[in-house]
DNA sequence: TTGAAAGCGCTAACAG
DNA sequence: CTGTTAGCGCTTTCAA
């Protein structure tokens, strides 16, 4: 089959369609744009000629009169200010998690039937950040969704100050007027505690996630307030880093601390596998000897031996709504500023 | 502070920035483009101008006519053709693997210094895969970076078809006119089986990943030939999906099939990983009982216990190849079409 | 309902 | 070395 001319440079224009279907520019526009007050009989016409033509209208000219990209910038931000040769070990950590597979499944499932598009961008330095200014505001994309992994990240507030779009993943640390979507992460992990203390435990501990990172804070509030208000003031915790090797670490501590325990709430996933690892290493079934109860329900979650117990962080979704948010943001610049909080449920599976 | 105006829209123009300097818009940019040719004094009013108009260059508009959108598409592909329900479970599958992540690392590691963005796309259903090819075709994007998660994927051939610059990660099925770069398997499985062989294992057996994709395919092909050629015409092998749920599963067939088998060759990461836990359930310690290699040397690998020997695939260093690949067809239209092939390296860890 | 015409903001000849 | 000018391809009033 013959083109009639190359796709990517000097392919056919709207002009050319005109021209073919023997109409104007202005009509041929209006078709593809779906615009009513357009005779049938002409857009029929007018669609077979882009069909012949093989037409695909240029995104940079439209771009220009619309004003939209129909692109977003989806950025990984943290905190940092490390060489560039931190880059991969950035990306490598990030991608472990399947956290951000998840968040960008669930954007991706928002945009594309829109016929937007995610940007992928990291923003670990502050050269990276200045990078991801200069694109928005250069109208590269509408606006940006941040997910953060740490609590300082100067991101948000850079965004905000310049006035564009945007929308957070949880809650930013300082007082940045941005929307954002988050869940009630305590609520999540006074339900894993008080499934703990049901189903009998009595010793619990457990593995926190880092304490400058809100959702490692407030889970570890939310499991020291269950705790407390069941007449438990004092619960031995160790802080880790969201890892499987963190939480291996972290419950080999544990273990040396309080050799008797029965109980384990683990801050994510990643960390309630590493602690079920070294469990059985120390000859404790899971969860006859000790339960253990994750967080995020991840997809380890469900493929762990055993299968973890674990409280549902329903990012996908979460993730759209963000989208979702900045779709408004972008429609109406001045849409209020708001927030959105999920209510996580508990899994019950095998660990605990 | 106080802007001259808003970021988004009706921000300062060329024009703008022309009149406060006092010059015409071409000098502003070429002092913007970095193009000689301009007195240095004027160079330095101009770019006070900029600083004090707040002024960014708007990339639609740039686009228009240097037909350059400056954003690469970054596409997953599958080759099924499932209900959009199945996106979730696409991406959950695709993220699961850290493989995704190190290539998305790769690829950014090149095209960010060279201000160049990567739009990530997910290509699992033939409207997807439209969709990514009219992403092109409008010229949003001006290549395509290609990972393919099955043989029969057909984007290669639609791409190529339309004519759309391309690179894929890994040799395409069919003969499509496409650039590629992949790693030469089979040397990397001989690596592995010579080091089992080495270490004094004797009933190997082996992890193949799925026959219908070429790394799977020729991984166990490379296996084969090692063992064939060192005295081992037939050795059990079990096919899984290169899961960590697959891994246990294959292994626990194997194990049933060959009881006092002594060394196995996963084709992957996360299959050793599996294969190490069933191991240890059925009692057999790693490497003193059966020695463990894998593939991919990706971040599961030195995290597992014990670590893992496996096969080390640069996939970083892949896929910035691959981007610098693609940006030589996009730069010449009519570069030939070629092949980088990466020469595997073993590493040596605890499993085996 | 359709067409003519005016730009969107920028780059790139081409003069000077 | 700098300015003038002509578009890039599209959307969108404004008339007809």
């Amino acid at each position: 089959m013959k083109r009639e001319s190359d796709a990517q440079a000097g392919g056919p224009t709207l002009e050319d369609v005109a021209r073919a279907a023997g109409v104007s520019r202005a009509t041929v526009s209006r078709v593809i744009n779906g615009i009513r007050n357009v005779d049938p009989a002409i857009q029929q016409t007018v669609r077979q000629a882009v069909a012949a033509t093989g037409y695909a209208p240029n995104r940079a000219a439209r771009s220009l009169v619309t004003r939209r990209a129909e692109i977003i910038a989806l950025v990984v931000s943290g905190a940092g200010d490390a060489s560039e040769a931190g880059q991969n070990a950035f990306a490598s950590r990030v991608f472990a998690d399947p956290f951000f597979g998840r968040v960008a499944s669930g954007v991706i499932g928002y945009l594309r039937p829109r016929s937007m598009h995610p940007v992928l961008m990291f923003a670990e330095t502050s050269a990276a950040r200045e990078q991801v200014v200069n694109f928005l505001r250069q109208g590269s994309a509408d606006g940006a969704l941040i997910v953060s992994t740490h609590a300082e990240d100067p991101l948000p507030a850079m965004v905000a100050e310049a006035g564009l779009p945007a929308v957070l993943f949880a809650r930013p640390a300082g007082r940045v007027p941005i929307s954002y979507v988050d869940l009630a992460h305590q609520d999540g992990a006074r339900l894993a505690t008080e499934h703990l203390l049901a189903r009998g435990c009595r010793r619990l501990v457990t593995i926190a996630g880092p304490q400058d990172v809100a959702a490692g804070h407030d889970r570890l509030t939310g499991f020291q307030d269950a705790m407390a208000r069941h007449g438990y003031p004092y619960t031995p915790v160790a802080e880790a880093d969201f890892t499987l090797r963190g939480g291996e670490e972290a419950m080999a501590a544990l273990l040396a601390q309080e050799p008797d325990l029965d109980g384990v709430f683990a801050a994510n996933d990643l960390m309630a596998q590493g602690a079920c690892v070294v469990l059985r290493e120390r000859g404790r079934r899971v969860p006859e000897d000790v339960a253990v109860v994750g967080f995020d329900d991840s997809s380890v979650a469900a493929a762990a031996r055993p299968a973890l117990t674990t409280v549902r962080q329903p990012v996908e979704d979460m993730a759209a709504d963000m989208a979702r948010l900045l779709q408004e943001h972008i429609e109406r610049q001045d849409r209020a500023v708001t927030s959105v909080i999920f209510e996580p449920e508990l899994v019950v599976r095998e660990s605990a």
